[in-house]
DNA sequence: CTTTTCACTTTACATAAGACAAGAAAAACA
DNA sequence: TGTTTTTCTTGTCTTATGTAAAGTGAAAAG
């Protein structure tokens, strides 16, 4: 196992209180993946047999709606847990697709092994809290689509995501805060204007 | 242990292949509570000691938003779980409350009851299995908000949850529709001037 | 080096939905 | 029962945002 490796997932997992040789067979279960760019991490209609922890580069999810839209649901980035949730542990096809903005690199885990090391208990709870986190960071992106202006939004979101706001197009950013592509061009306009 | 509570509990949980002992372990945990009309079960500020399956009644969780308002986040009926993931596992505080909006009984365990059900495999699988569809419903709730029209999701939501829409005040459906209850109201009026 | 494509901006116009206010209807209360 | 409070509706006016289309500049493709 390289010292790469070695690297970015003890940062992954230092929190975790895992004696040091659970802590060596769970990380004995990734693998090193790289994407190009416009690669498929994960495809809608599919089932998901990967658990990522993304270490290099952009990604997002997004699904087709009934118009025939595609709409962006989320954005990832270093350390962010890439994945459809229920497609992973629940073995249903997935509804959307998940797609390198920039060339990525990765380490994953597959269903089977990441069940095996359930029998970790620390692993379960880091598992859960992921999970957990992962509700929490949706459950905000659904209540400010409700609550805050369009702007509100967008300004939250060059808070919170600088990184990504700077490399991903107008207009995926535009779906993921539930607006036009002209609209957050009139947005940015106002933003600049004002200062 | 009452009839009742096997009757409800055992529905529950019917479908996990429980081993008989395992599952008399689980039902043991449970406790029967009632709450009167406009009773908290999960109150804001505070740490969600408990995991509610709702029997009877029903139930809705909101939040203030920045401006004072209250928006309602979601509802719950027969056979929801309730409960604030975040509070219940990661022991923070509840950024929203949960309100009984008719008189309402629930199956309640604690947190450390909870804990000790993992040492049952097929438990944890049925705890992951609950969350990751509560997460299912949030995401689908969030992408209607961005794709769709306040008709629309006005007319999922009867087909999806009538008895909650019979059972609620307009204001409260207008909220968790993203939209002002005078929208909402001539809505309703359109739908039924289309019939 | 030229052409095509893409990302973004801008304008004009259309529209869904919000704010506010008044009143009707229904429910809760005493 | 009558009274009060809450809930819902309706009208008018305003505004944010959507749609469509045209134009600009830069990057990618040939």
């Amino acid at each position: 196992m390289a010292f790469k490796q070695r690297h970015f997932l003890n940062e992954i997992f230092k929190e975790q209180n895992f004696k040091s040789e659970e802590l060596e067979l769970v990380l004995q279960q990734f693998q090193r993946v790289e994407f190009a760019k416009n690669d498929f991490l994960v495809r809608e209609g599919q089932v998901g047999n990967f658990y990522y922890f993304l270490e290099q580069g952009f990604a997002r999810s997004y699904s087709i709606d009934l118009r025939g839209v595609d709409i962006t649901t989320n954005f990832f980035s270093t350390k962010d847990i890439v994945i459809d949730w229920q497609s992973y542990f629940l073995k249903s096809h997935c509804r959307e697709n998940i797609q390198a903005i920039t060339p990525c690199i990765a380490w994953k885990i597959t269903f089977g092994d990441f069940m095996k090391l359930f029998k970790i208990e620390a692993f379960r709870e880091v598992g859960r809290t992921n999970l957990i986190k992962s509700y929490f960071e949706l459950k905000s992106h659904s209540l400010s689509a409700i609550t805050s202006t369009a702007t509100e939004r967008y300004l939250a979101l060059i808070a919170d995501k600088t990184d990504i706001v700077q490399n991903v197009p107008l207009k995926q950013i535009a779906t993921y805060l539930g607006i036009a592509d002209t609209s957050l061009s009139r947005i940015r306009n106002a933003i600049a204007g004002n200062k």
